[in-house]
RNA sequence: GCGGAUGUGGCGGAAUUGGCAGACGCGCUGGCUUCAGGUGCCAGUGAAUGCAAGUUCAUGUGGGUUCGACUCCCGUCAUCCGCACCA
């Protein structure tokens, strides 16, 4: 009999389905387990094996959970606001709910033939109204809070999509959607102030257990550096000119200062500075470029000095030159510094340039060559001279500075706040009324959701406002204070609001009058693990982080933390070993794969194909290797032979494999649970026959990895129950060694014999076996023996001379 | 520039964390089998050398520690990723 796989597998998923196999129970009396994956967007394309490769390792967790006798929540849903289906509009005039609806539907087939234990009664959609609602409510608890505020400052901006744009959202200074240069422009736009966050989402990484390299990219992003702020007085003004320094101590050394282009405080002395033409010239050049541009000039520094307007150096009182110069960044720091040319390369290469002073602070580099940024002994700096280490002169300056009133020590963060409002349709509509008397003014909860209109052009208009603005029903609305004509903003959030929260809606998905119930915010606790690409550590786990400690923050939720544990997999190549894209065309569809191989066989291989955690290629041939495996393991179904229990040949195979797959699929290393499974599998063959009681076991074991074709070997052997419910095989550890074992002899370390010996052979009778053992015996002979040694189990080493 | 990771057969990758390098799979070679047609079964497969038992070499590269190193230490090269004029 063969195995037909394509019925099979369509038998399982229905009846998995039908009698809620997978359902998880609220409340259960069992221990809780909840694994997440990444929601995916659902895109016109359809899924990918990425999907299946990110999905398919918390799933296979999530089985053998449920046969260990847990509770799992292993949800699903859909992150389904985003440019690529509001583009498609634009393109098509198809509605973006549309689109949306006929994307979800394929990727909710596509997901079920894979045979994913999804509970699919909890599956989220975030652009429902049922969903952004609550998304909605979270905005505004952040406004309330101060945590959604409006700034005019210069902001990442798309030209191409006519967006703004996150920090995150701009990395490398290319736009995250279409990877045009992002520009920077000055605009009015909605931040979420997450930069108040910044030593909580910090601190927050001690208690969770993410992969190391998850944990130093986000440190990294948020960027703390600790240093000091320094008040610079400009001579001849009653104005201070304020900077931030990690290296308080150089003060000495500080020669000139450097203002960003756009620091404000140039336009207050419009009059003062001479050659204020000069200035706005150069403002001029500096906006034309790109991010990109200005972070390539790295060396050829430009600027211009100001003329009538110089500070004084706070504690030499010596008078400096101040100039603008786009190295410069308004948005770190206080958009200024003190230039300390002798121990700071950028400064350095701008001095030389421009004629400033170089002043030695810091012994031990050649300051005629190059800057100085390594440790020494301090000098040139009147109270600081000889001091030798770091922390001590960095101490002693800010103590000076805060006795003198002229600065103190500070923190800075490269995070910024989150630039929060897009001007686009498929989005959630961001629930402020602006009213001429009473300002912005939130949407009352009780008038939640802020429903999305409809409109007839999807596309941004020529200036850059949202499709919304045209929408005179939408935008004309009364005050919810003062009854008084108003308007409505008309931005909607970013791509990342509703995936920001969803961990929590799938707790508790069909309830209207919270996000989730408190108690059952309480029963499901923090994620137990969650799974999903690196892309996302900088952006979404760090989105989603801030807002769930927001929400712990004002009592909304029981726990500081949302994942308890954060791994990632690595990506899927083309065959070619390049990255997947359609244009490349080395895209792989996991449709495909099912209809020719079957489910199983893709989730073995997704698994099978190297590290989880490493990118990897698709390889057609290697799939074959898996599908050839599934079938020899159908192929057991004709081996069954007498006998009870295990088999003497088989019952310590079976005990260390038993082992290896239960550890192994708890450390990602799915790759070696499936080979020693290969490994037993090809035991069996060799032995000719299989029992009943090894069959069950090896497809328990196998059951989470390949689940169909699991299911009908244990039907076809007459088991009424699940697999998928049948308790999850133990192990016996002292049966998880050999009677006997075979180790090698070693002479000088090289291997030179192998000898069989008893397991539990002490150390005289190993060394007294391999000595005898003839390939040993000649390289012995006529040499003195130095030193002998036995590894438990391993070896015996023998050191002649 | 800073930070991180990786480097093992023809390929994807193993290696109990200092103990027999190359598990498992692909590919390849030979044989068997079937209605000869992609996907069955068996055996072999790191390199060099040898009729052979064997011997020598081999985990990017150069040193070191050790009875013993893919694993630890120092140097070096290469590739990939992240951040980037962050003061």
């Amino acid at each position: 009999m063969n195995y037909d796989f394509k019925s099979a597998e369509k038998k399982w998923q229905e009846r998995w389905e039908r009698e809620g196999v997978f359902n998880a129970v609220d409340g259960s009396d069992k221990p809780k387990f909840y694994a997440l994956v990444e929601f995916p967007y659902p895109s016109g394309a359809g899924m990918h094996v990425g999907h299946i490769k990110a999905y398919s390792g918390l799933e296979v967790v999530s089985r053998k959970r449920r046969m260990q006798g847990y509770n799992v929540l292993f949800p699903i849903g859909f992150d389904a606001y985003g440019l690529p289906t509001e583009n498609y509009a634009i393109k098509t005039g198809i509605h973006p709910r549309k689109v949306t609806d006929i994307n979800i539907e394929k990727f909710t087939s596509q997901l079920k033939r894979v045979g994913f234990s999804f509970d699919w009664n909890r599956v989220i959609d975030t652009t429902q109204e049922d969903y952004y609602k609550w998304t909605q409510w979270i905005f505004l608890k952040m406004f309330e809070n101060g945590l959604a505020f409006r700034d005019k400052t210069l902001v990442n901006y798309c030209p191409s999509c006519k967006v703004v744009l996150s920090n995150e959202d701009s990395q490398g200074g290319k736009c995250d959607i279409c990877h045009s240069d992002i520009i920077q422009k000055s605009k009015d736009v909605w931040y979420l102030r997450i930069t108040r966050y910044a030593d909580k989402l910090l601190e927050g990484l001690d208690e969770v257990n993410f992969l190391p390299n998850i944990r130093l990219q986000q440190e990294n992003w948020i960027g703390r550096s600790t240093g000091a702020f320094v008040n610079f007085k400009i001579k001849d003004t009653d104005e201070t000119l304020r900077v931030y320094t990690t290296r308080p101590d150089t003060l000495f050394g500080v020669t000139f200062m450097v203002m960003a282009p756009e620091h404000p405080l140039l336009d207050r002395y419009k009059e003062q500075i001479s050659n204020f033409d000069e200035v706005e010239s150069y403002r001029a050049e500096c906006a034309k470029k790109t991010e990109f541009e200005r972070t390539q000039l790295v060396k050829d520094k430009t600027g211009v000095k100001l003329s009538g307007f110089t500070a004084v150096n706070p504690v030499s009182g010596k008078e400096i030159p101040i100039f603008i110069s786009d190295y410069v960044m308004m948005g770190y720091g206080t958009g200024a510094i003190m230039a300390v040319p002798a121990h700071d390369q950028r400064d350095y290469d701008f001095a030389k340039k421009f004629g400033a002073d170089i002043i030695e602070v810091i012994k031990g580099g050649d300051i005629e060559k190059e800057a100085y940024a390594g440790d020494g002994e301090m000098v040139n700096s009147g109270f600081l001279n000889g001091l030798t280490n770091k922390k001590d002169s960095i101490a002693a300056m800010i103590k000076h500075l805060e006795e003198k009133g002229v600065g103190e020590a500070g923190v800075q963060y490269k995070m910024k706040d989150w630039a929060f409002n897009r001007q686009r349709y498929w989005g959630e509509p961001i629930p402020i009324v602006y009213c001429d008397t009473c300002g912005m003014v939130p949407v009352p909860y009780n008038e939640l959701p802020l429903r999305l209109p409809e409109v007839q052009n999807f596309a941004p208009g020529s200036d850059g406002e949202s499709p919304l603005a045209k929408i005179d029903s939408f935008v004309n609305c009364t005050c919810p204070k003062c009854g008084a004509k108003a308007r409505r903003e008309t931005d909607t959030m970013p791509q990342w609001a509703g995936s920001s929260w969803y961990f929590l809606r799938y707790i508790d998905p069909h309830n209207n009058e919270r996000f989730a119930d408190a108690d059952k915010l309480k029963y499901w606790g923090q994620v137990d693990w969650y799974n999903g690409g690196m892309e996302h550590v900088t952006r979404h786990l760090i989105y989603s982080r801030f807002w769930h400690r927001f929400l712990y923050d004002i009592g909304e939720v029981p726990y500081k933390e949302p994942y308890a544990k954060r791994t990632a997999q690595g990506l899927i190549l083309g065959p070619d070993g390049e990255k997947m894209s359609k244009s490349k065309g080395n895209v792989v569809d996991p449709n495909d794969v099912v209809d020719a191989l079957g489910a199983d066989v893709l989730r073995t291989y997704v698994l099978f194909m190297g590290d989880y955690e490493k990118a990897a290629p698709w390889s057609e041939s290697s799939v074959m290797g898996c599908k050839r495996f599934i079938d020899r393991v159908w192929g057991l179904t004709n081996m069954i032979g007498e006998g009870e229990g295990y088999s003497a040949k088989l019952e310590t195979s079976f005990h260390k494999t038993i082992k290896k797959v239960s550890d192994d699929l708890e450390t990602l290393k799915y790759n070696t649970a499936i080979a020693a499974l290969m490994t037993l599998l090809n035991q069996i063959y060799a032995a000719g026959s299989v029992t009943r009681k090894e069959l069950e076991t090896f497809i328990a074991l196998l059951n989470p990895i390949a689940p169909h074709v699991t299911e009908e070997i244990n039907e076809v052997i007459g088991n009424k129950t699940l697999l998928a419910v049948t308790p999850w095989p133990a192990y016996d550890e002292a049966k998880c060694v050999d009677d006997e074992i075979e180790i090698a002899v070693q002479i000088n370390g090289k291997v030179r014999a192998k000898v069989v010996i008893p397991a539990d052979a002490d150390a005289d009778t190993a060394i007294a076996k391999a000595k005898a053992e003839p390939g040993a015996v000649a390289f012995i002979e006529g040499k003195t023996v130095i030193k002998e040694l036995y590894v438990k189990g391993r070896l015996v080493n023998i050191v002649v001379k």
